[in-house]
DNA sequence: TGTAAACGAATGGTATACAATCTATTTTGA
DNA sequence: TCAAAATAGATTGTATACCATTCGTTTACA
């Protein structure tokens, strides 16, 4: 095997990596989230278990795991420091003592007002068009769906 | 302002976010990588500086923290692990002190064959058209691109 | 009905990531 | 020329992430 036949590796370059660029641009527009949360004082972590928390109010740990594809080990610490901020409340629910009830208060209602600017903030950063945010949502949607299920 | 009045909210639900997807998407990635390169016991980020350094085979620690979006404080244990693994050798450059100079070892090199088969394993997985596939990767560095320079 | 299996959280361990700071070296510019 | 600024890595501290395991509760089913 000489050693300037390595067209066999070329996949294996950076450039060609597809999942190179996902990975690396989920690290940069999260990294551009934190520049607008320092001002509200939260982590990336804790502002998307703050937006389902605005979105449903009251919900089990279990279903934001499911919906933020996040395990037990990495929300626990996130629900109790959101506790501890008196955004949200956990207590044990009382028809099934194995699940944690998260429940939103009044402080962490009124934090939605001074983040509702993040989202638009982050976007302009990012400045793709309308079709092109679609088509990037539609394609990393199916990703995911693809991943979820078993593959072959 | 009445309670039922939350269109001015609509905009920060899970589903309408263009950059969760991005953040799941990329840790469920990841995370099929883990179940390739468990075999090769390599984790994803010593995998993607492996892949540096087989184009590279040379090559000073800032440029590969540059090539990965990394910084010192991550790709310090990283190469740490890797020299101890075998795969780089650790050295400081001769003609500039503060350089750190990493390179491929024999048995680096050797591990390129063993991850060969990984990201057609991966993108398998991802089941993405070939049109699909360009439309993202072009999407993903048009983001990186606006977000590394200034955003106003 | 009573025990095994399943389930939801919590915990401990390892490995990122990044900011801030520190150290040593090199470059700049008055 | 020589002190200030810049640069490259390393270190420290905080916050994820995920895996494996444990614990207590609930469900299933033999």
């Amino acid at each position: 095997m000489e050693d300037f036949l390595e067209e066999k590796y070329e996949h294996l370059k950076l450039k060609y990596q597809l999942c190179f660029p996902l990975y690396a641009c989920a690290k940069e527009v999260v990294k551009k989230y934190r520049t607008f949360l320092d001002e509200i004082n939260l982590t990336y972590t804790q502002y998307i278990t703050m937006m389902v928390m605005w979105e449903h109010k009251k919900i089990s740990a279990k279903e934001i795991g499911d919906k933020l594809y996040l395990d037990s080990g990495t929300l626990t610490p996130v629900l109790k420091s959101l506790a501890e901020k008196g955004y949200v409340t956990r207590q044990r629910s009382k028809e099934d003592e194995r699940v944690l009830i998260v429940e939103l208060t009044p402080a962490g209602l009124e934090l939605r007002d001074q983040a509702i600017n993040v989202p638009s903030g982050v976007s302009t950063c990012v400045k793709l068009s309308k079709e092109e945010s679609d088509e990037l949502y539609r394609l990393l949607n199916k990703i995911l769906e693809n991943l979820t299920e078993n593959c072959e």
